[in-house]
DNA sequence: GGAGTAGCCTAATCATATTAGGTACCGAGG
DNA sequence: CCTCGGTACCTAATATGATTAGGCTACTCC
């Protein structure tokens, strides 16, 4: 019987395309090892767990979609940047549902502290906000918001949360635009505004 | 032996708490069963089967989450009916983590769409935005954009996706005043804004 | 070419969902 | 009071999936 020639690499990543084609919750060793011609139990031999596994997706699709936002900004700054950042993100989203999902799992926060994938989002985000001349606290503020709006979003669109007609694209860009708008006319912490 | 006198509202009501106590993903017929003195195969007599329970707790959710955010905004307009509404929204978040991720699943559309709480949902928010003066499509985008928002962030929040030191409530806070704003100033479609 | 290890297997256990069919308790009508 | 029917709950059985323990075998390296 040949040998199926398996990783923990390869593993997760067939682990990721399922969870694309089927739904992250469906991610389950009994299709995955299905999928490689192999039993259950051999892929203990390659991830400790279920757990185990499912966390190895989300840093890998973590991972994935902070260097397509991180192509996507490069070069651009202002709203310029701000519409590139969510298209790329959206589109992860859009594309990659199963790996999407994933990255919304709850991780040891340790994990996630030392994982490059975090620290390089932090970087580009606070990059990104550069342009819009805000300081602490109101830099953290305005990255929660961002990140609220744009999971919200794509959490909800993927869903199916959005019943209107109105086109979803179009929804879309008029948000970003509403949080570039927000973004130039920032609440600051000290009372003299703009 | 007593019988445990069971109903669906009973079961669906025990499943709703034992949401908010284990998390969501963890409510299964089993744990409801023993929360019951009860066999598994019993609790079929009420509940079609897991995906109806869940079902049915995803209503019972966002009736009650509408309720509460109904009660908030009543007699507001502006602004204020805008901190009420995201105030009520995200503490039933907090308070009922399970019920409120049980309002995240998907559901049959035509389930939802003859629920009562999906009309009223829809009723109150349009009604909030009416003092906006938002007319079609933007007002339509606006309805996503809040959602969107307030969805992110308490989903965020509650699976501690915000590592940074910054008071959460204030960041909210920021939040919603930054969406006022982009009410107020909403990029209309047509072109002569403001 | 022999030893070691890595990759895969069998077998077993446990939790859970779900179905089929049985039993017992309840209240209503005779 | 007693029986009759339905409802609430049960037992038993099947299936899927996670997980562990322990074994076999085919490459790899010396």
């Amino acid at each position: 019987m040949a040998r199926a020639g398996l990783t923990t690499d390869l593993v997760v990543a067939a682990a990721a395309d399922l969870a694309d084609e089927s739904g992250f919750d469906n991610v389950t060793l009994s299709a995955l090892a299905r999928r490689f011609g192999v039993k259950d139990a051999s892929l203990y031999s390659h991830v400790r767990s279920l757990q185990d596994l499912r966390t190895r997706v989300a840093l890998l699709a973590g991972g994935e979609l902070i260097d397509r936002i991180a192509a996507a900004v490069a070069g651009r700054a202002g709203m310029d940047a701000l519409v590139a950042f969510a298209g790329a993100y959206r589109a992860y989203a859009l594309e990659h549902p199963g790996r999407y999902a994933a990255t919304q799992i709850r991780i040891d926060q340790a994990l996630i502290a030392d994982s490059p994938a975090m620290r390089r989002t932090a970087e580009i985000t606070y990059g990104m906000l550069r342009a819009y001349g805000l300081g602490e606290p109101d830099l953290t503020d305005a990255v929660r918001l961002l990140r609220s709006t744009f999971h919200g979003y794509c959490a909800l669109e993927s869903a199916g949360g959005f019943g209107a007609d109105r086109d979803v694209q179009a929804s879309w860009d008029k948000a970003v635009e509403a949080l570039h708008l927000a973004l130039t006319h920032w609440p600051r912490e000290t009372k003299n505004d703009d």
